[in-house]
Formats: C-alpha cells, sequence, structure tokens
DNA sequence: TTTTTTCTACCTGATTTCAGGTATATTCTG
DNA sequence: CAGAATATACCTGAAATCAGGTAGAAAAAA
C-alpha cells in the first residue's frame, strides 16, 4: 500500500485529494497538514511514499519545503500542487528534488496520472506547465536573488503602499535607509519602479 | 433530494465538494462549472436548489455572478466559497442575496454545517466570517465606488508596473490623461499613492 | 433632446521616487 | 582573526508621482 501525505492550507482542498485517491486501490493518505511544519514533524515519525504539497502556505514556501522534505526523507516522492504559473518557481522546486509539478486547475485525471506517473520515477507535469517548462524564460537567466531579513521586512511595507518616510519612522531608521534598501532590492530583480518590485517578488516567493 | 451545483476553476476543489456532498443522504451534486458563464447557461435550462459558488472566477466576480443567479432564479440558494476577508466583499455579496459566506480554509464540517443552515432558510457563516462581520470597518462606509472601463483598463496597465508615460503610448493618449485617470481612481479609493490604490481595488475586486 | 457621465487634455507646484554614487559600523562567516 | 556580508546614512540630480485645480468634446442616459 502506498502511503500519501497531503499539505495544504484549504481543509477542502484536502478532501478533494483524499477523495481521489481513496478511490484508487493501491494508495492510501495517511495524513494530511494544514502548514509545513506540521508536515516535517509527522515526517520525523511516519515513513510517506508521496508527498503532495501546496506551493503556497502559512508559513513555508514550497522551494524551501521541498528541499527540508528531501533532506529529512531522501526517497520520498514530492509533486508540487500550485496557481503558479511562473517558470523559474517550477524549475526551482524541481531542481529541489520535487518529481512533479500539477496546476490546481489540472483536470482530476491529469492529478491522478501525474501521482501515478511520478511513481513510476518519471517527472509529472499537468498540460499547462509542460508549455511553460517548454519555452525559456529571459527571467530564469537571472536566477532567484536572496533578499536580506531587512529587506524583506521593508519590502512588506512597501508593498502595503507606505511612503518611504512612514517606513522610516515605523522601523526608527534614516529615510535615506530605506531608499538604499529598495533600490538594492530592485537592483536585485532588475526592475525600475517598486510596483514591479512587488510584483516580481510576490511572483517569485520573495516576501 | 437537494439539487446542488459547484462553481470553482479549480477541479480539486469540485473534487472536495461533490465528495463531500456523496455522503450526505439528501443532496447530490448536479452541475460543476468552472466559470460563471457556464452555470448561468446551466441554470436557464436546469432547477438548481443551492449554488455553491467561488468568489474569484476567471470571468466574473461572485459579487456580480451572485445577482445574476437570484436574478434569473430567485429561489435558488448561493452560498459564497472565498479566500477573501474583506469585511466589504462579504457585505455585497450577502446583500447580493447570499445566504452564505464560508471561507476556503474552514474545516469541512463547517461548510456542511454552513449548507444545512443555509437549507433552513438561515445565514451560513464560516467562524473567522462572523468575527469580521461582528467589527464595522471604517472602510465599508466609502461604499464600494464604480471604475469606468478606461479606469480599469489604466489600472491594469498601472498594477502591472507600467510608467505612465509607457502606458500613455500604449493607449495612444496624452500622459497627462492617464494620470487624470489615475488620480481619479486614487481620489476615489481615497488612497495617496499607486501602490495603496492596486491593493485597495485589489482587495475589492475592482480589476 | 437636454442632462449627465465619461474621456480627454492642460497648468502649477509640492512631494516622492529613482539612479548614480560614497562611507562607516556591525554582524556574520570561514 | 580577517574578510565578507549586512545595515546604516548621506550627497546630488533627474524623473516620476501626487495634489489642486480647469475645461472641452464625446458618449451615454434621462
Amino acid at each position: 500500500m502506498i502511503k500519501l501525505a497531503v499539505v495544504d492550507d484549504h481543509p477542502i482542498v484536502i478532501q478533494g485529494i483524499v477523495s481521489l485517491i481513496n478511490n484508487l486501490e493501491n494508495m492510501q493518505v495517511v495524513g494530511s497538514f494544514q502548514s509545513g511544519s506540521a508536515l516535517i514533524s509527522f515526517l520525523n515519525t511516519h515513513e510517506i511514499d508521496i508527498v503532495l504539497l501546496d506551493v503556497m502556505l502559512p508559513d513555508v514556501n514550497g522551494i524551501e519545503l521541498c528541499a527540508q522534505v528531501k533532506k529529512l526523507s531522501p526517497k520520498t516522492i514530492v509533486i508540487a500542487i500550485s496557481n503558479h504559473t511562473e517558470r523559474s518557481i517550477i524549475m526551482q522546486i524541481l531542481q529541489n528534488g520535487a518529481s512533479g509539478y500539477i496546476l490546481k486547475n489540472a483536470s482530476v485525471e491529469e492529478l491522478k496520472n501525474g501521482i501515478e506517473t511520478a511513481l513510476r520515477g518519471e517527472l509529472a507535469f499537468s498540460k499547462e506547465v509542460i508549455e511553460i517548462i517548454a519555452k525559456p524564460s529571459v527571467n530564469d537567466l537571472k536566477g532567484r536573488p536572496k533578499f536580506t531579513k531587512r529587506e524583506k521586512q521593508i519590502l512588506q511595507l512597501i508593498a502595503q503602499g507606505k511612503t518611504t518616510a512612514s517606513i522610516a519612522e515605523e522601523l526608527f531608521l534614516s529615510p535615506l535607509t530605506i531608499e538604499t534598501h529598495r533600490r538594492n532590492m530592485m537592483q536585485k530583480l532588475d526592475v525600475k519602479n517598486a510596483i514591479e518590485l512587488i510584483n516580481i517578488a510576490t511572483e517569485q516567493l520573495l516576501i
């Protein structure tokens, strides 16, 4: 019997996956979780064949969580389930050891096939994902730059629509410092205004 | 037998709801759709007791779709299923005739209870939603301003991080015109920069 | 067909962001 | 400990946004 674990912060989605799996003869969902940390602590005491994980979770993002899972339990197969269609996200999660990437708007057949494909040791993708992978993007070449804690903190405030001055006040810093951080981030992502900064950073799960 | 229809652009979510309903004795999902228009054309030829609808759909938002459903078939019970926690969204969809509002991170029990509650003619909410409704927000008083087509069009380009100049070029308009539209929208939402404009507009489903 | 709304364009001036730097103290890391 | 990375702050100047108007033409609604 193949043992699965499911991670998704939406119970209804878990319900959907569980009911899908239970229709299959040789598989069983033995654990479902709404956060990455819950999954990790479960994996410490249980052996799991396949993990289906949502890329957008409240505590960690799928890229990091996938790496954690593979580190903890290298033979566990990880399949990402996501809404994100950014090529770089897909590629990075695959590099971190995922065996598949299936979009949430994929049909249930696609998901079912994906699980079976991954079980055979192949890579599993939903149709749309294959198209995304097929055409390389210029943005990928940049890689995924790292933001420091301070930068992330400031980015979040920028994303809320706060001005440099008010952020400076809130963090007890000079406005010039805030500007420097903003500009450093903009340079890292090669964008030319704050809105683009937020958009790209959000896409790349940098916030 | 109570007949349900489900609208959600994620087949897995539909799967979850269907499996949930099928466990109940007296209900049956007779139609599931991935867009608002698909639901509407179905309702033209079928009588449905309950519609479960996702608020974020590719074609229309839940506020408008709910109104359409109630107009077409006033006795059909509508329950919104959403991630949005903005009070104004909840209140508006209720004003448009919805009988409930359940968050996607609600437990399956909450959803089940909600459906039964709505069936009894009461309003059904998940726990979190009750808290949101309980405390009135200052933002609600403003109501939901309407954006014109042109304004929405420009707002979308702003949201992509484009500058006034490039938007003007793209739409064959004067940059001053773009600025005027942006400022008019900012005034309508009572915000003081473009990022806030995008945030609030997105929250309020104005884009 | 009036009236209203929408779309368009402009003016002026204040404020903010953007872009190129430099620089120093601190903290992390090999 | 030495070097690298991080966090902080400043300078200058250009560009863009923000805020307050006004105003006419076109489209939609009454």
